[in-house]
DNA sequence: TCAAAAGTGTTTGTCCTACACCCATGA
DNA sequence: TCATGGGTGTAGGACAAACACTTTTGA
């Protein structure tokens, strides 16, 4: 590093908000409502303010635009993107985060004038910018880190049953998983979920003990996709 | 992403470039002569041009402070740092880079003023800026990617035995591995290695097969730390 | 002949998969 | 009572750790 070199370029932070919402993966788009890409699909994001913490941006644009408290919320530094012509009103540098949020039971509201939908994560194409690539790399890390994180329980609620918790990795991985083998390695996985006491029939059928996290941070062994 | 908003910043490029020398993982360092932080030790980095992709201005970093064409060089994006105060000249955001290279046959020569060195990454404290706590996420980073990937190819010359690519991993994770179970689990990987059909004896003892990098781009299963 | 490293065989235990089977509820 | 999902048991196979053993070189 050696001289300061205060090249014109601008910084955003962009958002791949994922959750599970009726067994799909969906992502939070928002409809530009201004040039460039007026009309199209694009990830909320917005520009990081000086003297703001990357994160702060992010976690500022996440409330935005969700409406949501997201002390609980997971975020994570995703990647950075900066092709020179990604953008057509001159340099822009955009730092992408990842959020997992569980279903909202409160709709997506005050989320300024632009308009902002759940989309399921397959039908999605023809995103402003370079945020298909975007998005792509955020549903790989999503997929990846299933397999030796316990990050899956971000999707649910605080309480919830095994079997809900299924229902994320099959629509995340996109894959049937065996509901007695996900149960046997789920509960057995030193601190990935704790019982909380009480069950619930809301799945139906016979009533299901409810869990909240565990406190492990990586998994050994890894859940496997089929 | 609303209006363009131009806040005076400075975009920078840092490596962590790590190698494996004498059995030992090592970080190249470069020594500041000036202000500020004059006189430590950080990371080599620079700005990035107008125009220039980050990836470029960091391949453009690596191959002046190694002297190497970078070409076969495996470079990756780490993860971007920018905390306001990280830099007590004024706002620098700076996207880190996680390069792994082969023991150097060639000296670390021709890079700039500024004196570069090779140090083992537990002796390492006290950096400037950040630079401690981005060489803890590389460092983390490649050790859990040589679990996963056969990047620990990365660090070997383009003709290796299966006992220096076990030495690669002993260094990195900083433990012993069996040989004789190394030996079978790496070679009945699909694709991680090829055998090239030629031995050496450069190891001493019996002659040992020469291999080169595979085409397999994830190990199924994964290699296991002790 | 010996030291040193390469490479193979074998045992033992753990984990995964597949599926048979029983449990507890609502309708 | 039946349908529905919750949860346990178990047999078979794949794989990993540990280590005895053989092979091929240089000194």
């Amino acid at each position: 590093m050696r001289d300061m070199d205060f090249v014109p370029l601008g910084l955003a932070a962009d958002l791949v908000i994922l959750t599970v919402r009726d067994g799909r993966l969906q992502v939070l788009l928002i409809r530009r409502g201004i040039p460039p890409y007026e009309g199209q699909w694009a990830l909320p994001g917005g520009f990081v303010r000086p003297d703001e913490d990357l994160e702060t941006t992010a976690r500022r644009e996440l409330a935005e635009e969700t409406g949501l408290t997201t002390e609980r919320i997971h975020l994570e530094q995703l990647a950075t993107y900066g092709a020179p012509d990604r953008d057509p009103r001159g340099r822009v540098v955009s730092v992408a985060y990842l959020a997992l949020v569980p279903d909202l039971p409160a709709p997506v509201a005050g989320s300024d004038a632009a308009s902002a939908s759940w989309i399921d994560v397959q039908k999605v194409r023809g995103l402003a910018f370079d945020h298909d690539r975007i998005l792509t790399d955020g549903v790989e890390r999503a997929r990846a880190k299933l397999e030796y994180s316990p990050l899956a329980t971000a999707f649910c609620p605080p309480e919830f049953t095994i079997s809900e918790l299924r229902g994320v990795y099959e629509a995340v991985w996109g894959t049937p998983l065996d509901p007695r083998n996900f149960h046997r390695k789920v509960t057995k996985t030193p601190d990935f979920v704790a019982p909380v006491g009480t069950t619930t029939t809301r799945d139906g059928g016979r009533p299901a003990q409810l869990f909240h996290r565990g406190t492990a941070t990586t998994l050994h062994p890894p859940m496997t996709r089929a």
